[in-house]
DNA sequence: TATTGTTATACTCTATAACTATA
DNA sequence: TATAGTTATAGAGTATAACAATA
């Protein structure tokens, strides 16, 4: 009954797995760290720090730290909010933003595993993880699960 | 044409982002740092140490201070291979296994977005995921894509 | 009073390089 | 010489708690 989900939900873990490596890979590519390389890649728009810790799924302490040195790199800035002096939000640089596309370019490119499938699986797949509902991280964009 | 593959990769790095939480989750339930939980979820009969650096995705250095802790725990234990007196094996106490099937117990459990699916997609996601060929890691039984 | 971000603290993870004890 | 594991080191991520500035 649930083993067609379990199974599914094992080679998804699996596949999964084989992700670690490649996390490391992108992230040496672009010289920084694997949190450096998420927060940059999950920014498009400026947005608040906490808006980051909560993509990053992290504290919001922790941010602070990855900011600093992404700030350091010239990658990244603050910026105080003009309506509200507290939150500050952050913002791409150029150099910033063409390290954030060569990041999602690499990031986006499905794993051997995917790409070898036929157009049909491929397709099937999709379907599939559409009808799940899965919902994207903050700062992108896409349609959540219909209500 | 890789539009779907493409896509569907995209749906399931969503899917995939979702885990972050659950790790800790499962993590702090058997009070245990993220890595800590890995080791010894990935762990059945007795290993090598470098099984397990390779079976993290990690320095075999790293490995060191990982074991530590669950041996001080006594979660497991290092115990010199017979036939070669470098190699240390890790293997678990009793406590050990019945924490390692309480953290298997929750991590094969699939998320709601999987188990919200109807059987038939669950099915189908299944098949095209054993199509991928995913190979498990190391110390899991399980049928690599055939040659 | 409540919230945003920072700092201080303590711990864990990470790779590199040098070391040991075996082989 | 080569290999399995350790140690030392330096850097990075992690949550908690206390704090500043602002609301």
């Amino acid at each position: 009954m649930k083993t067609a989900g379990r199974e599914a939900w094992t080679l998804l873990l699996d596949l999964w797995g084989t992700q670690r490596s490649r996390v490391s890979a992108i992230a040496g590519e672009v010289d920084l760290a694997p949190r450096q390389m998420h927060l940059l890649r999950l920014l498009d728009e400026p947005l608040p720090m906490s808006r980051l810790a909560s993509a990053l799924r992290c504290d919001p302490s922790n941010v602070t730290g990855i900011v600093d040195r992404l700030e350091e790199r010239g990658l990244i800035e603050r910026r105080t909010a003009p309506d509200d002096r507290r939150v500050k939000m952050l913002a791409l640089t150029a150099e910033g933003a063409r390290v954030r596309d060569r990041i999602r370019e690499r990031w986006l490119e499905p794993p051997e595993a995917i790409a070898s499938l036929s157009a049909k699986d491929q397709r099937a797949l999709r379907d599939v993880l559409r009808r799940a509902g899965v919902s994207p991280a903050p700062g992108r964009k896409g349609s959540p699960r219909p209500s």
